[in-house]
DNA sequence: GCATAAACGGATAGGGGGCTCCATTTGCGA
DNA sequence: TCGCAAATGGAGCCCCCTATCCGTTTATGC
């Protein structure tokens, strides 16, 4: 029994932390959060450290995990996305909520290269992640209900195709360069309108295609081993 | 000017080697199109060496790099791509022709994992493929302006999309499960349904969804290298 | 101020994959 | 048949990343 009363959102305890030790931890998690979105979520840990500013021993003595880091480091945004899902159950208008849920965690995977997998992995640690995303889940699904009861949504839609949209969007950011948010956009625009019910929008603009080339697709999927 | 004559389809010049060297050359190939289908484009090289039951030498000195193993080992693929744009060129129904093409090329690249990236990388060598996939290229521009001709096919569709619905199911497939191939499959009925112009088939059933949770992505996309 | 334990940084073992070198074998032309 | 160049395999070197150990520094309570 480490905490004695006050509850912290974080599901880590840093009570005991001694300042030094506090303020490094939390120099470790901006340069992680900030190597993560730049770099991917494979970036070598000796990388982090040193934008850091510390020594490996700390970093490890503080997450001795690569998980157990991403874990922290994604906190908040997992929080941002209960916000987004949150913000659209507020709105008085179904379908305009649904949208912007998608439009915007999509627009926060472009501009994130970790935060797909930061959002979606399952940790057998983080309990906190675990409510929170739950909490996401069923929000998504009661928006799903509105839309659908509004009849601005289709009736084949099923919350669990925001998983399919989120891989989708995930392939098309993962390798970036300038033009995949544009892309990202136009694939979202495209997906929202057949998730619609006879869209009034129908002749709304595309936002414009990215001046992709058959050439311009990389996508080294790296082995996980050798068998 | 090593060859005297006769034209091979194969961009290399296999006619000078002798019958043993073009024998494991051909077992490397073999080797290395199943060990990419399976573990992905970044499998160890001495992964494939061992498959094929050959050294390490012999596997550098008949494929210097990995990529000009990836180039020969998918030149049949990509030939298989672009008959599946001459046979939809063929096809009576510019409509049924452009569906066809997304739907078949989607599915190749959900059954074999190293596809996408084989098609659609960019290599400084292999001039067949280059030619190859111009033609491909033209081919499906070609079908983008028939389909929109008959009507069927909406106007703000750009041959250029193509590529973006490749990136985006690839999203899907890159992590391999049982339901990728179905979920893939969803993916592209969503897009053909955006795509088409006042689906007649509107009523049409989407493939079922995949039992995805949230948790079902994984999605580690590493790092190219630490800054 | 001082003792103490927490915290620190950097060096370093350990493991894996990319690529090469070289002694040996083997197909092929004479 | 014979000689040679092509071909071969696997050991070996190098680089990169993970994770730990250890001597030193520093915050904290008295």
């Amino acid at each position: 029994m480490p905490t004695h009363s006050s509850r912290i959102p974080r599901p880590a305890d840093t009570s005991g932390l001694r300042v030094d030790a506090l303020h490094n931890r939390n120099r470790i998690l901006e340069a992680a959060r900030e190597a993560f979105a730049t770099l991917g979520l494979g970036v070598p840990m000796a990388a982090i450290a040193r934008r850091a500013g510390v020594g490996m021993a700390t970093l490890y003595r503080r997450f001795p995990t690569r998980e157990s880091l991403i874990t922290e480091v994604f906190a908040d945004q997992l929080s941002a996305c209960v916000s987004v899902v949150d913000d659209a159950l507020a709105d008085p208008d179904p379908w305009r909520g649904f949208r912007t849920v998608i439009e915007k965690v999509c627009a926060m995977q472009a501009a994130d290269r970790g935060f797909t997998a930061a959002f979606l992995t399952a940790f057998p640690d983080a309990v906190d992640h675990e409510r929170e995303r739950a909490r996401a889940e069923q929000g998504f699904a009661e928006l799903t209900r509105r839309a659908k009861a509004a009849g601005r949504l289709r009736a084949d839609f099923e919350p669990a195709d925001l998983v399919m949209v989120l891989m989708a969007n995930n392939g098309i950011v993962a390798e970036s360069t300038e033009d995949t948010l544009m892309a990202s956009r136009r694939l979202v625009a495209y997906l929202l309108r057949s998730f619609q019910v006879d869209p009034p929008d129908r002749a709304a603009p595309l936002p414009p295609a990215p001046p992709f080339g058959l050439r311009d697709m990389f996508c080294f999927s790296p082995a996980r081993s050798a068998g």
